[in-house]
RNA sequence: GCGGCAUUGGCGUAAUUGGUAGCCGCGCUAGACUUAGGAUCUAGUGACGAAAGUCGUGUAGGUUCGAGUCCUACAUGCCGCACCA
């Protein structure tokens, strides 16, 4: 009671009641639209961008906001330096969990995801976060999914021309075609016969349709694609990990499917070259390259012994081709069906049906050496000789050709296949041992190209060459002869663009004749209609196979039944959907003009806002999002809607944050737990317990006795009256226990208190682990910076003249802070604050001079106390429009130097000498002082080093 | 296998970029105020040592007047790619 009243008491003479402030200007920032933003050409724009969220069911947790703390921070401090900060937030709301969901519940997708999305903005409004809500986006809403079907309609009607190395519109191919046919067009395409224009003139619609369809953007092929059954859905590659699907982990089958592709591979050098320009972490390019998988080579054409058949390898050892002693097709590759004899058909047949049952799951884990021989012999063209043509899963048909030359002596799966099979090693570099393993490396002296004492069969010598010379003489020999190519792959593939399932895009596509044709585009949206069943039809079609309205009236322009399609004049609707990635490609774009129904963006606003300056999001994005985006984005850029090529120009990956796990110790068969420090004494088994009934690894025993009725009766073994609990790190989840909910920080110590924490934890960059126990320091700062302002109850704030002493303080501090924000380095900037207030309030100082700058270089880190002291000090305006103050170096200066003065490297005592004395006047003070005489015994000095400023070092 | 990043007190981390290792915070110890403390304040807190001092940034070398920082090798951990010819 008593101490009831006494609170009410002190919160009345303003204690820090951070619920009360943090609830009223959040109240008043959306009063004032606070973080409104427009177009305006007065100020310089900067762009700043979240990785929008998929809205799970779970919420967030503590790990998701650090991310967009850190956005927050850099958006505010931008805002305070004068620039215009483009700041939004979205929800990347198609995907795979919600309608996971509605097929294990009969909930509608719509509804979880709504129900989610609310949640999510409910957990973010509580931190304070300066985002332009009226600039939302969610994916799975038409108007902005119009935009997305509509690029999808682009890249279909668009092709890759190599010469503009850029896309160009289809209707510029057709043009071509009627005039010269297809021999002189250069363009990323697949296999295409070469006709003339008189061939194409002749050809039928569905013959030139089709034609067409090998040189589109977004095109329908018949591809080998990543199945998943258990998700009853087509994976493309960043989805799948070792064989297994990321989403779910279930196994993940290799097959022939007609889908939607897009020809990211057209854009493969142009994402390569495109990293050199942008400013992301080394790592992250790195992963992109590897991704890209640019490897530079030739191709050579090799014939068929007795036949005139002849097929084509890729290889970036051209230097080895007097070493190659067989070789080998992909199982799968085309060759195999003209390569195979009467005599080997059989064990051929055999061969490939063993293959087809292996999942590529298991071709990896289980790497055993097998093939067949197919019974052709190929010439080498480079020593006439025949060599045999085996059949392996060890090639890949979809890398190069689908067929290689091997070359035992310096590839290692070729010599573990030619020792399984016993067929000849050549080796050619002088010196190699290659009895064991084959030597891999692309060092050394080539010799055996050719091999003494052979007649040459061709007028090349690489013999004495260094490898990287008789690569280049090489690959220079095969152009020069014609024997095929200078050549670059890549191992990024086209992205599978088609979902057998209901919760995404639908596409905006209709069938005539079996050819794909585009819906108007003045008829977008194609809205996702309604359906009840979420699982896929009896016939095995796609979810939207069950929708009532899924045919397209060409002639009328508009949604027909689905029952009145008669391939006459109703159609049938594609009834794939787009996969997740295909809304969060451009959305950055959106958010520059985010109610426009007439362009994805305006001209205007992409002029103005260009292209994102920081980019803050997770790792997990490296390879998907990340290419995907900017492949979308270059294509965009090819069509002149857009002004910048790359589109994220500084990219910085948040760090995970880790759960710290909690333990108590049961004796095994036991109800009774045994404190952490005594549990070696019996026979324990740890069991993970709920981190937030545990405080500082001491467990509340009535907590624990309440949480799960098994624990009811627990007995406890305790140490100095307490049970102390075990800990390690890990994944933080629900299953661990171990999952810490923002809302419950910010109701218990505010959300200036969360987000100074959340970047004190460490370097934004690095995963850290979440412990709950640290954070009343930062509480405690809080508090500290709030008793500067209030002293007895009231404000006391003066105007007094500071001192030199709290000017350096401020200054000093303004330095740092202004440093650290601008490399990122949060952790160390809050830092700073610790040290400026813990000195300003040794230093008593309350003078509005230092306080009020202190509060705005503050404010982005902590806007609700600093937005509240802003205020209490006077100010009318927001916070959020001060400038952000600058130092000046005249406070800093020191007028003596404390020098550390070394012996031999080692630091023995400090000397205070003045600031304005130079190395000579430095160098006599030291050796004439009394201590300097007690380290040198009297000896000589050999040497002295002055770094004025920093150290004097004695060398004896 | 290839490539990238990391390794500092009991814990999270810091170090002006080659110049006094351990800032700031947690935790811990002692004390003050208090009926009380999971509040607040004060002092201490890398290891060994009574002290002087010695040792100390994953390990072993090297460069340097001087190395957590640069170089070489190794170990451990994390991440990416991986039968890509």
């Amino acid at each position: 009671m008593q101490r009831n009243a006494l609170h009410v008491i002190r919160s009345f003479f303003m204690e820090y009641n951070f619920r009360d402030i943090e609830q009223k200007w959040q109240q008043y920032w959306i009063d004032n639209a606070t973080y409104k933003v427009e177009v305006d050409n007065n100020r310089p724009k900067y762009y700043v961008l979240d990785m929008f969220p998929y809205p799970s069911g779970a919420g967030l947790h503590v790990g998701h906001p650090l991310g967009y703390i850190a956005s927050d921070i850099f958006s505010r401090y931008k805002r305070l330096k004068g620039f215009n900060v483009l700041h939004p937030m979205g929800y990347d709301s198609y995907g795979l969990p919600a309608e996971q969901y509605a097929i294990q519940t009969g909930q509608h997708p719509e509804i979880t995801t709504k129900q989610n999305i609310e949640r999510y903005r409910e957990q973010m409004d509580k931190i304070g976060f300066s985002y332009d809500w009226s600039r939302e986006v969610r994916t799975c809403s038409p108007d902005y999914y119009k935009w997305t079907q509509w690029a999808f309609q682009q890249m279909f009607e668009h092709w890759y021309c190599l010469r503009a190395d850029a896309a160009r519109p289809i209707s510029m191919l057709i043009d071509i075609f009627n005039e010269q046919g297809n021999a002189k067009v250069r363009a990323a395409q697949n296999e295409t016969p070469l006709f003339t224009a008189e061939e194409w003139k002749s050809w039928d619609e569905k013959r030139q349709q089709e034609i067409l369809m090998n040189y589109r953007i977004a095109y329908l092929a018949d591809t080998k694609v990543n199945f998943c059954p258990k998700l009853g859905c087509v994976l493309a590659n960043d989805e799948v990990s070792e064989g297994l699907s990321v989403r779910g982990g279930f196994p993940v089958e290799q097959c022939v499917m007609r889908q939607w592709s897009l020809r990211v591979s057209a854009y493969a050098q142009r994402l390569l070259d495109g990293l050199d320009r942008i400013d992301w972490t080394e790592s992250l390019k790195e992963t992109q390259r590897n991704w890209i998988g640019r490897s530079e080579g030739a191709e050579v054409r090799f014939k068929v012994k007795d036949s005139d058949f002849e097929f084509t390898i890729f290889t970036t050892r051209a230097d080895t081709m007097f070493g190659v002693t067989f070789m080998v097709l992909a199982p799968e590759s085309e060759l195999v069906r003209c390569l195979t004899t009467d005599e080997q058909k059989c064990a051929v047949k055999d061969y490939l049906e063993q293959t087809k049952k292996r999942t590529e799951r298991e071709r990896i884990t289980d790497r055993q050496v097998t093939g067949v021989f197919s019974g052709s012999y190929a010439i080498n063209p480079f020593t006439g000789e025949a060599v045999p043509i085996w059949i392996s899963d060890y090639v890949l048909a979809g890398y190069g050709t689908g067929a290689i030359m091997a070359v035992p002596a310096h590839d290692s799966r070729d010599y573990a296949f030619a020792k399984h099979f016993n067929l000849p090693i050549v080796p050619l570099i002088e010196g190699c041992d290659v009895s064991k393993e084959s030597f891999d490396a692309k060092e050394g002296i080539v010799c055996n190209s050719p091999r003494q004492g052979v007649t040459p069969y061709c007028d090349l010598s690489l013999n004495g060459l260094s490898v990287e010379e008789a690569i280049a003489a090489t690959k220079k020999y095969v152009e020069a002869k014609k024997l095929g190519r200078v050549k670059v792959n890549y191992r990024l593939r086209d992205a599978i663009f088609s979902r057998q399932r209901y919760w995404g895009e639908p596409f905006p596509v209709y069938y005539k004749d079996c050819m794909p044709y585009m819906i108007p585009e003045e008829c977008l949206p194609l809205e996702l209609p309604e359906i009840s069943d979420f699982k896929p039809t009896a016939d095995g079609n796609p979810p939207l196979g069950h929708a009532k309205q899924w045919g397209w009236n060409e002639a009328e322009k508009s949604l027909a039944a689905t029952a009145d399609i008669d391939n006459k004049t109703i159609f049938p609707l594609e009834l794939c959907t787009m996969p997740g990635f295909a809304g969060s490609s451009a959305y950055y774009l959106r958010y520059m003009d985010p109610h426009n129904d007439k362009e994805l963006v305006s001209k205007t606003a992409n002029d103005y806002w260009q292209s994102v300056d920081l980019y803050i999001g997770g790792t997990e994005h490296a390879t998907g999002h990340l290419i995907y985006s900017r492949f979308w984005n270059k294509f965009l850029f090819d069509l002149d809607l857009i002004v910048q090529d790359e589109p994220f120009q500084k990219l910085i990956n948040q760090g995970m944050i880790q759960g710290r796990s909690n333990f108590v110790y049961r004796i095994i068969g036991t109800n009774k737990y045994v404190s952490y420090n005594l549990k070696n004494q019996y026979e324990t088994q740890p069991i993970h317990v709920n981190v937030n009934i545990v405080n500082n690894d001491v467990l509340d025993i009535e907590a624990f006795r309440n949480w799960m009725p098994e624990y009811r009766d627990a007995e406890f073994v305790l140490e100095d009256g307490k049970y102390i609990c075990g800990w390690a790190i890990e994944k933080m989840s629900k299953s661990m226990f171990n999952v810490v909910n923002p809302d419950d920080i910010v109701e218990k110590y505010g959300a200036d208190t969360l987000r100074l924490y959340e970047i004190f934890l460490g370097p934004l960059e690095q995963s850290k682990p979440w412990d709950t126990n640290g954070i009343d320091g930062v509480h405690r700062f809080l508090k500290k910076l709030w008793g500067l302002f209030y002293a007895g109850g009231n404000l006391a704030v003066t105007d007094a003249q500071p001192t030199d002493e709290e000017l350096k303080t401020l200054h000093k501090t303004i330095k740092k802070v202004t440093h650290d924000i601008e490399s990122f380095s949060f952790n160390t900037a809050v830092s700073a604050f610790m040290i400026c207030v813990n000195e300003l309030a040794q230093q008593k100082c309350a003078k509005r001079a230092v306080l009020e700058p202190l509060l705005v270089l503050l404010s982005p880190f902590a806007p609700h106390i600093t937005e509240e002291l802003w205020h209490a000090v006077g100010n009318t305006t927001s916070i959020c429009d001060a400038k952000f103050p600058v130092y000046d170096e005249k406070f800093l200066v020191e007028s003596v130097v404390k020098y550390p003065i070394s012996f031999n490297g080692k630091v023995r005592f400090t000397l205070d000498i003045s600031a304005t004395m130079n190395k000579e006047e430095i160098e006599q003070t030291v050796l004439a002082n009394n201590q300097t005489l007690k380290f040198t015994e009297g000896k000589t000095p050999k040497k002295v080093i002055v770094v004025p400023g920093k150290i004097v070092n004695i060398v004896l």
